[in-house]
DNA sequence: ACGATTAGGGTAAACGTTTACTCACCCGCG
DNA sequence: CGCGGGTGAGTAAACGTTTACCCTAATCGT
């Protein structure tokens, strides 16, 4: 299996190599007979352009990095799928990295982008400036972070300043006047702002969320959740309602509640953060802020083609709205499951 | 920032350019004092080579290609966390790509690894011939494809008979007399070894599987297995055991039943497939056949690695060893939560 | 003492593209 | 009829490495 390359299509085309580059790139002047020779050639032979030949003589590779700190949530699992839909669309691969929300993996990945050559990364959660660790000023999207503007540094995140709000009103108006909240802050900075307009708008409602009324477990997935619920309940809380800053949080925590008799939403309402998969068929379904993680890839692919195509020099900051889905998880006079 | 090449590396570092690849590479001679001036050079430099110029010169990239169905599996992300780990620490890059079980997709994703010249691909749930998509003998490792092993091809895969069989008898054990099952081939041909193995098992053991009793749903996420038991109760079914061939089938199964006040495991047992994070903590905590995706990437990049470095000419097949994980859903005499 | 070997390192070709320069030709216009 | 401009296409340089080949000096064996 010998590689063909241009010169073998330019030989079986009967023209130059130049002018096949020329076909295949859509650039600089060619008759129509001329194409559909060379196009005959490359599909005879099976021609397919090296890449790297390519990157090199460009300077850049059309490989974009993305580089997000946990590949196995799901949100960040679907934001991946729809980055990757749109880009290679658009004819570039990507790259994906996964940090465990670690600063040195995150800085090894941003060498290795470096070292391909990328024309651009989509960072999620970075938790350091990415174009002054790659030495490069490709141009780059934040996700989640609240980074500065420049030209070709772009950011696209959740309104969690909407969100923490939601949840806070859909807590007051399932009836919950002693508040609990589960924080993801350790491992997410930027739900900090979730946190912060959540307890704002409890003192705007008039309810009060004590300090020893938050709770930080020490991982944001179920565990984190049964974790906490266990802690709660042995420690003697008082709550009636409960806001975990993640939906795999809230799942683990209702999950525990049940185990322990506490009954959801009779005792007890929850509402969660992201609208996972599972929020719609868990026991009981979960009431949640959604964000859209398909939105946000697409918003962050189409910025980032924009900036590496030239087109957009400032940079530009994208809020992505929220939405309250309301599930039975605090629908107090609504329809409880059995039991 | 402009690029810094080997040139200027030699030229602060008072030697050659090949002398400073011989030191980066370790190969070829160089003295000890020699190397300390080319490093310090690199040091203060900042020098990173150009990965797309190596792998032009070497005919190919130190990269690798993992091609999955759906990222937002946590089969496959765990999958691909330690497959990247692994070969990242071997100083291989990955280039990720999600097919969405389209043979079209994947195609594209073949053409364009091959493009890029990797040196390797890791392709699970494959539909198609990797080498022969990719007109290229590049080194390939399957996963859960029955394929057959040839020179630079590899298989590892879950033993899915022992896995069909522990199901079955666990499910026997629990006291089901009326098994249903619920399927997964439709999306992952594979898993028709685990039912064979599961519905052979049943008849050794005396246990009768209707064929009315075997589902299968249009999805195999939570919703699939919403449905599935949506459609048991519809039609009437007779069952007192299920086993669903994913876990995430399983536990919109369970979640289905607990809404219509079927009781797990009291009324019907449940078994899974996979041990997902939440196996453990959903209600009740999930009985399940345990697959290791930690361990199965380990074996795929540690194989893949041998392949590249050519220490393993004939491909070889690897079978991993599955484990019943027993919980709640199958514990008839066991503690049953509240309700 | 002298040829053979080895250690250390330099020179330049090659990898497969893209693209800046060319150049030949044709057409239309004065 | 001469000439300017446009059209189509070829030539060759350049991108940043790696490595085959070569050269010099030193070491070793007899």
């Amino acid at each position: 299996m010998a590689r063909v390359t241009v010169k073998d299509v330019a030989r079986e085309a009967g023209v130059s190599v130049a002018t096949v580059s020329r076909v295949i790139n859509q650039n600089g002047r060619f008759s129509a007979d001329t194409e559909r020779r060379v196009r005959q050639a490359i599909e005879r032979l099976g021609y397919q352009p090296n890449q790297l030949a390519r990157g090199l003589r460009q300077q850049r590779a059309d490989l974009v990095g993305v580089v997000v700190p946990n590949i196995s949530n799901e949100f960040f699992s679907r934001l991946i799928m729809t980055v990757q839909q749109r880009l290679f669309d658009a004819g570039l691969s990507i790259m994906i990295f996964n940090t465990n929300h670690s600063l040195d993996m995150e800085r090894q990945c941003y060498a290795s982008l470096a070292a391909q050559r990328v024309c651009g990364v989509i960072s999620a959660n970075a938790l350091e400036d990415v174009r002054a660790a790659m030495r490069h000023d490709v141009p780059v999207v934040y996700i989640d972070r609240p980074a500065e503007l420049a030209p070709h540094v772009s950011v696209v995140m959740s309104d969690n300043v909407a969100g923490g709000r939601l949840a806070a009103r859909e807590l007051v108006r399932s009836g919950c006047t002693r508040p609990l909240l589960v924080s993801a802050t350790a491992h997410f900075p930027i739900t900090e702002v979730r946190t912060k307009s959540f307890a704002d708008t409890l003192a705007e409602l008039g309810v009060f969320l004590p300090d020893d009324h938050v709770l930080t477990p020490p991982a944001t997935d179920f565990a984190g959740g049964h974790a906490a619920a266990e802690e709660a309940l042995a420690r003697g809380l008082d709550f009636d309602g409960v806001f975990c800053e993640t939906d795999r949080l809230a799942i683990g925590f209702m999950n525990e509640l049940g185990e322990k008799g506490v009954r959801v939403p009779a005792d007890v309402t929850v509402v969660g953060f992201d609208d996972v998969l599972l929020a719609r068929f868990g026991r009981p379904p979960l009431t949640t802020v959604r964000q859209s993680p398909e939105r946000i890839g697409e918003l962050a692919a189409y910025t980032l083609l924009q900036m590496v195509r030239g087109e957009l020099a400032e940079g530009r900051r994208e809020l992505v709205p929220v939405e309250l889905v309301r599930r039975e998880s605090t629908m107090r006079g609504g329809v409880v499951a059995d039991s």
